[in-house]
DNA sequence: GTCTATAATTCGATAGAC
DNA sequence: GTCTATCGAATTATAGAC
């Protein structure tokens, strides 16, 4: 059973390995990819650091098995009309506020190549996909999606990042109400010009 | 002449000074607080280590020696009314195409307590006050000069520091057509709830 | 599977000659 | 002011005992 929903067969140190991964998003959250160091993160899953090191071969691949993530976007096909810009503020707020491994990225993206790259990809493999959808041109689809993500990536990163105090103390539904009609704006108005 | 204008007076190091903190500058704005090491950025200045050091005392001077910068934004009152937000865009980007300060700032914030200090130190400095003049209601100003950092902060992120290609891409013109309404909106729109 | 010991680098910082 | 030499600490990663 277990077989048919992952790939991976279940290993007896599957829960060592969750441990690590859990510790390793927390850390690189907290502290970015040079500082979060392999002892650090084993010691926070109160394991060996030579463990990390046969789970996952080296940092690298610690780090990308730890920020492995699918933003799981609503089916473009799915979203009421002229209501995609608040499904999707929504949608990232509710991600960021759960999930460390959006914080990590963005941290360890800011300094580190292999980040910087992973972050590209969610871009064009997630979100790229949804604005050739919704927006009416597909040709502008990929500047739609890139100011879609610089104002929902600013936002990140002035409340969880840099921690801004009126960007941390912003309510969700506040955040919402003033993002939505400018997201919605990007994917759908008439460009501007020139 | 020079004493009144410049607090300091000059030294015959001086032009190594100013060597010292240009690589400082381009090493934190490429690699971040970890990897821009005190050795690396000797070499590119062409000096010993050993100088950096006596210059500067330690790294964490170093840096903040490097990064002082002032926006030098408009002045709110001089500001064409119902323009503050392309006369904000258009400064912004200015600042960003030429001044690699904001580069090192944006990548060193991400990772290191004393960068995301300096962050919120240049955004309740310098761009708060200018919100609190411009916008309707003072006692919003702080939320709305955090929109507009947001928005900002962002569109440099993605362009500056992940490289989005789409937001690479992005004529400066363009980007100003988009971005102005956006945050002349933050600053003057009347609050849409809840 | 787990842990100890350690190799091999690299870094920030210091001491001191010239 | 400038440079050589080096210290002490911290890191990733490996080898091998149990």
């Amino acid at each position: 059973m277990n077989e048919s929903t992952s790939p991976a067969p279940a290993r007896r140190s599957d829960a060592t390995r969750r441990a690590i991964l859990e510790a390793a998003r927390e850390r690189f959250a907290a502290d970015g990819y040079e500082r979060a160091t392999i002892r650090a993160i084993a010691h926070q899953a109160k394991i060996d650091p030579s463990m990390v090191m046969r789970y996952y071969g080296n940092k690298e691949g610690l780090f990308a098995a730890a920020v492995a993530i699918d933003l799981k976007l609503p089916d473009a096909a799915s979203l009421p009309r002229g209501e995609e810009g608040r499904t999707l503020v929504t949608h990232f707020l509710d991600q960021w506020e759960r999930n460390e491994v959006l914080t990590a990225l963005l941290r360890v993206g800011a300094t580190n190549d292999a980040g910087a790259e992973r972050m590209r990809g969610i871009f064009s493999d997630q979100l790229l996909p949804l604005a050739r959808r919704v927006c009416p041109d597909p040709e502008q689809a990929p500047a739609r999606a890139a100011l879609v993500s610089a104002q929902l990536l600013g936002l990140a990163l002035t409340r969880y990042v840099l921690r801004f105090p009126p960007a941390v103390h912003l309510h969700p539904e506040e955040i919402t109400a003033w993002l939505a009609p400018t997201v919605q704006h990007y994917l759908t108005a008439p460009h501007p010009g020139p």
